[in-house]
Parts: C-alpha cells; structure tokens; sequence
DNA sequence: CATGCTAACTTAACAGCGTTAGTTAAACCA
DNA sequence: TGGTTTAACTAACGCTGTTAAGTTAGCATG
C-alpha cells in the first residue's frame, strides 16, 4: 500500500505511541519496529516524520519536561528553587524509565535555555553572586536527576533478607521494598530541604 | 586453533580491556566483538569467562566502587559523609562513561551493602536517627550520581554563543565550558556543604 | 484535463549487536 | 594410556537502527 488517501502517522502520533512503550516496556523496549507495529506501519515510515531515533526521544523528552515550572522566582528565590526543584521531579516521577535518557542531556535547547535563563535570573535577581546562581541550579539539577534514578532503595532492596543477618545496621531494610516510592519522595524533599536551609544560612551572611 | 597452550583470557584481564574501551570510546562504544578483537580472540570466546556482557559490566563497576571510602565515619558522622561523597565522586569522575550504567543499580550485591552498612551504621551511631540515616544516605547518593552525570554545565553549553542575547542571564555561559570540569567539582562541593550545612542545624535541634 | 512532482507508505537489505550451537584440540586426572 | 574437561574456533540466529528502491495517492501547473 503506497500512499494512503489519509496519513497514518503524525509526529505526535508517534511521540505518544512512544511514550507508552516506554512506560510499559522500558527505555530498551522502545524499537522502531515495535513502535511501527503499534502504529500498524513498517518501520521505515517512521523515518518519513523523524531522521532519528534520538530526534524522536529529544522530542518525547522535551514534552516531558515541559510540566517543569520555572516560574515562582516571582515570589522570592526560595519558592521559585522549590517549585522548580519538585515540578522537576514530579515530571521525571510519572516517566521513570525515560531517565537515563533524560540525564544524558538537554531536549530542545531552546526550550531548556528558557528555563536555565528563569532559573539563573531569578537567583540573580533575589541576591546570590552569579557563580553561585550557576552552582545553585548544578546542584539542583543533581538533585532531581540523582533522586529520579531512585536506585538506592529500589536498587539494593530485591533480595535484601538474604543478608540482614550478616548486615545488622539494616535491620529495618526489609521493609524498604514496600515503602520505596516514599522513601524516594520522602528523601528527595528532606535532601532538598538540608539543601535550601543551608542556602539560607549562607545567604544570611 | 583450539585450546591453547597458555590461556589468552582471564576475567582481570578482560575488565581490564572492557574499561580501557569504556573510557576512551564511551560506554556504547563497547561491544563484545570489539572486546574480542582488542583482547586478539573472536567474541564468544568472551562468553567462557563471563556469562554475559552485563555480569562483565557489573564486575567492572564493582572494580570502580572499591575506590569509595566509608572508613571516615569513625571520625564522626560529618567527617564519614564528606569522605565517603567526595571518594564516591572522585571514582566516578575517573570514568565518566560508565556512570549511565552504574546508575541503574548496584554492582556486585555483597560489596555494595557492605558500604551501605557501614554509612547507615555511622550515621546511627552519631545519633542520627534510622530513618533519617536512611535518606541521608540516599540524598549523598543522589548528590553524587546527579553531580556525575554532569550534563547541567556540559549539556547546554556547546553551541550556547547563538542563544546569548536572546538570554541575557546567561551572560557569562560562554566561560562554562572552558572551565566545565571546575565548574562541576565547585557545584558539587558546593551543593554537598549546603546540604551537610543543613543536616547539621537540623541534628543541633 | 493531462502531466509531473512530491508525499507517504511499502518491501528488501545492510551492517552491527548480544548470544548460542557445534566443532576442535590441548590440558588435566584416573 | 583413556576420558573428561577446558578454552578456543567458525557459523549462525534474531534483533537493532537505518538506507535504498519501488509504488501510488494527492496536488499544482500548463
């Protein structure tokens, strides 16, 4: 069948398509093959709408990233940190398995330079030095991608019995496995509020 | 040629080969045939001494991990977090390339709960109370792994003179990359005092 | 209205991947 | 000495991202 009287495919057709293969399977269950039988089309149409499949992953990132809100600097640089820092995470939260491509670098330049320029002016603007603005959003961003990876509980936690005998400090690691999505969310706000109070404390001075 | 005289393989010196590829062409730029050819041997010559690639990237990871250092906790619970994070990172920063694989978990189970036995114990023992040594141990890591990713200050930085006037925040970004490295080391001791700064009023409470 | 061009698909194929099967001959143990 | 194990080999399977070439619907133009 050549071409169709009505297009079968669109970029956003195939960005969700994507998405939900990602969510299902994985970031490695993610083929063009596969994603074309979802599509009910060979794998070379794809080709027709996006060059490559990092093209198509940026693009599927960059929606991603767009539900990160840069914008409460407006109400002080501690607010703005904050908003930004758990709308951050929260995006990467309901998409966990695009993360490892996430963490590799920015989508759409543009789009991410918008945000890196709000942030940045919003420290500015607040009082900190700019070296220390740049530092501030660094390690912010260290953060939210070191917390959306999530293995410290998750990673150690499978068959952790086997060993509480011989490792009695993690006497009450059993229970982790259970309560592992709220240890990550639990940890990421506690690390983010050591983090912001000791801004504070530094800003103070 | 068959069996030969003197064995051409061995698991050290496999790793050995497999992490030399790793760093020089990155952690895709390995691949079992390529190995083999490095090594002088056709691939599944390989799968003799390791069952598969992934267990060989796990050994490899495990051989980078024993550079961390959890003895500090002796000299209090600052002093063991400060050495195990900045030995943490320090090994990571030695090979880069590996870091996305090491992020998806722990390597070799028995050594790496070792270590996680040792910081939980420490923080205990200096009176932190297990909960909370739990997520101060997952926000290091957090911090650690977010920080060797590195992509805040190398992501966006390559072709960021285009995009200079249309944000001026980011004025003085053009200096980034020659100083990306610093800029990383900076932003992660940075964010790790601010947050150990944190963790300090809070335990004075 | 016919002609030509582009758009959107198809199947076939390439090089590379991790891995398995089956073969061979040296090394080791009884 | 004989049999088993060991450490290599070549060939091949099914998968991957991607390219090439073929086919026809839709659209613009003379």
């Amino acid at each position: 069948m050549p071409r169709p009287t009505t297009p079968l495919l669109s970029r956003g057709g195939i960005r969700a398509a994507s998405l939900e293969i990602i969510d299902r399977d994985g970031l490695d269950g993610l083929s063009m093959r596969k994603l074309a039988a979802a599509l009910g089309v060979s794998a070379p149409a794809l080709y027709f709408h996006y060059p490559t499949k990092e093209q198509l992953l940026d693009d599927v990132a960059s929606e991603i990233m767009e539900k990160v809100d840069v914008s409460a600097f407006a109400d002080g640089w501690r607010e703005g940190l904050l908003t930004w820092a758990r709308s951050y995470r929260a995006a990467l939260a309901e998409h966990p398995n695009i993360v490892p491509f996430l963490a590799r670098g920015p989508g759409q330049r543009d789009a991410s330079l918008r945000r890196a320029d709000a942030i940045h002016g919003g420290l500015v603007a607040a009082g900190w030095p700019p070296r220390e603005a740049t530092m501030i959003g660094a390690s912010t961003k260290y953060l939210v991608l070191g917390a959306a990876m999530g293995s410290f509980s998750r990673g150690f936690v499978d068959d952790v019995q086997v060993y509480l005998d011989r490792y009695p400090s993690l006497g009450d690691a059993h229970r982790l496995r259970e309560h592992a999505d709220a240890v990550d969310r639990d940890s990421f706000d506690f690390a983010l509020t050591m983090f912001v109070d000791g801004l504070a404390a530094r800003l103070a001075t």
